[in-house]
DNA sequence: TTGAAAGCGCTAACAA
DNA sequence: TTGTTAGCGCTTTCAA
């Protein structure tokens, strides 16, 4: 404890190999071989070391050990938002087996800001995580800020909104058999006027719920009708951007008599627009929608969702992206692993 | 780029003041003093090494600095669960601070858990971020753990569920006007008998929101019978506690009419065992709780709410982080701020 | 079995 | 105005 210390701010700090190394008389490579367990080192100095350590509760220093060791045993995590039930449980899932193998997380959120999301990613980069963990933003469709890193050799795995040109592992849900099965669950309901609400229309979740919809129209006979598909391009973030959507659906003269909505924020959007159009209670047009929220049955009225395994997804992106960290040789082999999503009939 | 780089994993780095002294045939402490704008550079060189640093990208590496800075930059954050809109949007408020003020934040959950809690933080400390940000967890008695680390001098605020024990700024809503206002509220629309489900007994929370559903009851004329108060101890995040308490109340003989619940979760789960129950549809018992979800006006029935200014109390809770950590001197003035719940009727 | 010394990237006191 | 050097805490050759 030196004098600047003592005179100005108490900073809190633990002791140091230093530290230790004087109190027991010996070098600070020692303790640093005997706190490692390392063979070299006699059991006697062993014991006196690790007794000491746990003594004084030594802590080695993250910062040391992330220079010296060129890695900072963090990963990075850019999702939309944490206040999205798809995303909370997916951070769950990472969490469950980051921290079970020494990783600390770090999330940043894009609130679906392209920008945002260049200036997460930078971040995280400079802060010198081991590996991405990301889900794009509804607003990029531009990922050469991640082209870079990955031709840099960051590691990366995506989940649930992946981008094409990026080769690397990618975990998804079966968007296109989730939504064919919402829409045909509309369809057997008895409605034939579906129209379908999707976040931006690149987005690769866009594209593939986009496909099983209208696959599902085909497949039971019914036409598919370009004005009754909207997109959102800020995936609900602007809630005026949902009503205007709805809005010009309900406008049209040919009117849907039910709705397939793509996206966990946007059918909570657009059940706010029927709500307050007093279109929910008698429900005037039915509902379904990807959610993974847990109060949809609270609803009035409950609505029909697809529900994405987002913990597992979280935990194999996971699994799949310390792989590609902790791996001794270059990666080149990468896959794209999809699970399935589950309809909640209600 | 030596050998061993091409050889194995090529890894991701970026160029160090080193690479850029070498290029320019300057030495890295002229480097460094050009990056940071120092006084005693020539605007020339200051100029060459800045658009050299632009054009390789250059990123300081912050494990370096914090290691020699002796801080990280970074702050850890303690709550029960992201999937809480309370504290989803609490987060919000303290990144868009930490943020702009170049913190990086690591966010960790308790899920309600003792151990969880006191993992996380030694996890957090061990970390070195410069500071704390802590709600506590539904289990949490004993703060040792805080103390601690508290008196060696980690700068600490608490948020919403505060310690008595821990002299330090707290940041909370007015927990008991927000309670008493609930339960007029139930009052008013008729009710007389009225339950409260609440969190642990020794939270914070706990007792001024208790305080203020009695003191309600008191001022309008109404006796306080001690078998209509219930604790969970895990705070809702097991729905089976939920369940039974709210069992208890309904096999009371003298059955309440209404049950004023006391936190988010619990708010939902309490919902979803009356709906289980059938006792929603039509409402055969009036619920009003403490939540910030932005679905409760789609429930069925809606559901008088009272909404605590979370953001707003993680923009606080930041601020004050900051001025300790950044305090050029110890401080021993603490605040206690208070902060207006609203009460939403439906 | 232990120690001395170098180096990870950066800053700053001191020299020139 | 710029360079040399030491040191933050740690690991790891190389020497003893």
């Amino acid at each position: 404890m030196n004098y600047a210390k003592i005179t100005s701010v108490i900073m809190f700090e633990s002791s140091t190999i230093k530290d230790i190394a004087r109190a027991l008389g010996l070098s600070t490579s020692t303790v640093s071989r005997a706190l490692r367990d390392s063979y070299e080192i006699s059991t006697a100095t062993k014991k006196l070391v690790m007794d000491y350590a746990k003594q004084v509760n030594y802590r080695p220093n993250p910062n040391a050990l992330s220079l010296k060791e060129r890695r900072s045993k963090s990963i990075g995590i850019v999702v939309s938002e944490v206040a999205n039930h798809y995303f909370s449980q997916a951070i769950n899932g990472i969490e469950s087996i980051a921290n079970s193998r020494g990783y600390t997380v770090i999330i940043t959120q894009t609130h679906e800001s392209f920008e945002r999301e260049k200036t997460n990613v930078q971040h995280l980069a400079s802060r010198s995580v081991d590996g991405l963990l990301i889900s794009l933003s509804a607003e990029t469709d531009d990922v050469s800020h991640l082209e870079h890193l990955h031709a840099r050799g960051l590691p990366i795995v995506f989940f649930d909104r992946v981008p094409e040109r990026i080769n690397t592992h990618k975990i998804i849900a079966d968007n296109a058999i989730g939504a064919y099965q919402a829409t045909e669950h509309l369809i057997n309901s008895g409605f034939k006027k579906i129209a379908h609400i999707s976040s931006s229309a690149h987005l690769s979740i866009s594209i593939e719920r986009l496909n099983g919809y209208t696959d599902a129209l085909h497949n039971n006979g019914l036409s598919i009708h370009p004005e009754y598909i909207k997109n959102c391009q800020h995936g609900g973030m602007i809630q005026d951007e949902v009503e205007a959507v709805v809005k010009e659906l309900l406008n049209l003269k040919d009117k849907p008599d039910a709705i397939f909505v793509a996206g966990d924020r946007l059918t909570m959007g657009c059940m706010h627009v029927l709500k307050k159009l007093n279109l929910l209670n008698p429900a005037k047009i039915a509902i379904a929608g990807f959610s993974n929220s847990d109060v949809l049955d609270l609803f009035n009225p409950p609505i029909t969702s697809v529900f994405q395994p987002a913990f597992d997804m979280g935990q194999l992106a996971t699994e799949k992206l310390l792989e590609l960290i902790e791996a001794k040789f270059p990666v080149t082999e990468f896959e794209r692993t999809v699970l399935n999503t589950r309809l909640f009939i209600r």
